[in-house]
RNA sequence: GUCCCUAUCGUCUAGCCCGGUCAGGACAUCUCCCUUUCACGGAGGUAACCGGGGUUCGAAUCCCCGUGGGGACGCCA
């Protein structure tokens, strides 16, 4: 078999989303998995709706979820220029083909691809037009995905507009012949089209690459199929809240596909690997949120250290919580270490962590009541008050035994002290070890909010 | 409306091609355990073959018809 070669051909006329993404992230995987090439295309031919700042989120979302393209903007390749604004020159000399082969026409100041077969007119109810059907022999699609389809392509349809410019079905193909593209992996909203694209690549006698339509994702919460603008589609989103693009490509690589067996989390090598045409679904999927924060958690879970800590940095940096970022830095660095086992995203950091970096942080007032209703709490923390100038704040471990031998001196449960200290040292009961926040925050800063909450 | 695709727990899915398993896993949810809060983790529970016909000794699996879901029907891509 011949090298493959396949693209991703989005157009710059919206933000980045999800089911992009998905696609983009198949056609890669089936050039690395073939070891053949990936090319980016960008279809920016409706210049009305094209813009620059769309243009660089593409490059940035793809770069981010680490689908390096080997040819197109940015890169060269033998097969440029891979921005179809820059090609006008191939469209007019394919457009030259068609037109030596007596398959385009003119009208209304447009150009028409002509069927073959025998016309007449018809009144279509749905548009409320009068149209010019032809009776075509119907096209035949063999699909990776969805084996045989047959669909019937029964009307002229314009391939360069009124003002010169071309249409999406002409520079398609135009481009997937003249790049050599062999496979064309997309959306399954391109199926109807497909039968317009064979038309085309028959009347140019070129060969035909094979079809592998992908199943759509469908928006989490009511009909139909994603768009830019529901909530959580857009990966920019994702990469802002600092998900971790190898949970997300995970995550939306097990949207229509899957192994075969119960594996879940793959490292992108080993998709790399497993990852092929025929273990692609054929029907479409529903966003999940929880399951991709879930995913980004086991993640985070066995993320190194110093990658952790560049990302919370880079976090707090972009939410210019100048506070945080003011902090020593092995201070900070020893918060983040302490929070990391405990969320689930990035994100949560900066509330995770507030007190750590405030003596303003809010005490949850139901906490406060459950906790001071119970026992003696504080009959616990002048307890504490008494041993802390003598506690050894040398590591976790430390902590811990100096508390435990206060409950047993006291005859007291390890929990009562550590119930009042929470809420006296971070105003919640949700957190990391006690231990940990004791260690970390210091021998002052415990002593202080111990005394101002006992008073 | 026409045409095309599709149909297993609430969700993502395995099983279907090559009919015979208590229909398996994950997320979510519930219970319990662990425990120094909250998470994580561990154990278990609730939960699905869209409906109707066929074919067959036997159908989630093969066929047909409905129905549901999705898509396309632009001088958008």
């Amino acid at each position: 078999m011949s090298q493959v070669r396949v693209r991703f051909a989005p157009s710059p006329t919206g933000f980045f989303h999800i089911g992009s993404a998905r696609t983009a992230l198949f056609n890669w995987l089936y050039s690395r998995h073939t070891g053949g090439t990936f090319v980016l295309r960008i279809e920016d031919t409706d210049k009305e709706r094209n813009s620059e700042e769309f243009l660089n989120v593409i490059y940035n979302s793809l770069t981010w979820l680490g689908l390096n393209w080997d040819e197109g903007p940015n890169v060269g390749g033998n097969f440029g220029p891979y921005r179809q604004s820059e090609r006008a020159d191939i469209y007019k000399e394919y457009l030259q083909k068609l037109s030596d082969a007596g398959r385009v026409y003119e009208k209304d100041g447009a150009m028409w691809f002509k069927l073959l077969g025998e016309r007449h007119e018809v009144f279509d109810e749905h548009r409320q037009k009068t149209v010019t059907k032809v009776k075509t022999e119907p096209t035949i699609i063999e699909d990776r995905i969805r084996g045989h389809v047959e669909r019937v392509e029964d009307e002229d349809f314009v391939i360069i507009r009124s003002d010169g410019n071309p249409v999406f079905h002409f520079v398609n193909v135009v481009d997937d012949i003249a790049m050599g593209i062999t496979h064309v992996i997309r959306g399954e909203d391109h199926l109807s089209n497909t039968s317009k694209h064979v038309e085309l690549f028959e009347a140019f006698s070129a060969p035909m690459p094979e079809f592998a339509h992908i199943p759509l994702i469908l928006k989490q919460n009511g009909p139909g199929k994603m768009s830019k603008r529901d909530q959580g589609a857009l990966v920019e989103e994702y990469q802002q809240r600092s998900y971790l693009p190898e949970a997300l490509v995970n995550f939306i690589c097990l949207l229509g596909w899957n192994p075969g067996d119960d594996r879940e989390k793959m490292a992108i090598d080993e998709i790399v690997q497993l990852f092929d045409l025929p273990g692609v679904n054929q029907s479409n999927a529903r966003f999940d949120d929880k399951k991709l924060a879930h995913m980004n958690m086991v993640y985070l879970l066995e993320l190194p250290a110093d990658k952790f800590l560049f990302l919370a940095g880079e976090y707090f940096k972009q939410k210019q919580l100048s506070v945080a970022l003011s902090a020593d830095s092995e201070y900070f660095r020893e918060v983040m270490l302490l929070s990391q086992p405990k969320i689930k995203g990035i994100e949560e950091l900066p509330d995770y962590t507030n007190y750590f970096f405030t003596e303003d942080f809010p005490i949850d007032e139901k906490v406060k009541t459950k906790v001071l209703g119970k026992g003696e709490p504080l009959a616990r923390l002048a307890e504490l008050l008494e041993v802390l100038p003598s506690m050894n704040l040398a590591s976790d471990e430390s902590v811990e035994a100096a508390i435990k031998n206060l409950a047993e001196v006291r005859s007291q449960g390890f929990g009562s002290y550590q119930s009042i200290a929470r809420l006296a040292l971070t105003g919640t009961n949700i957190g990391p070890s006690i231990t940990g926040i004791i260690r970390v925050l210091g021998r002052e800063k415990v002593q202080s909010r111990l005394e101002r909450f006992s008073t």
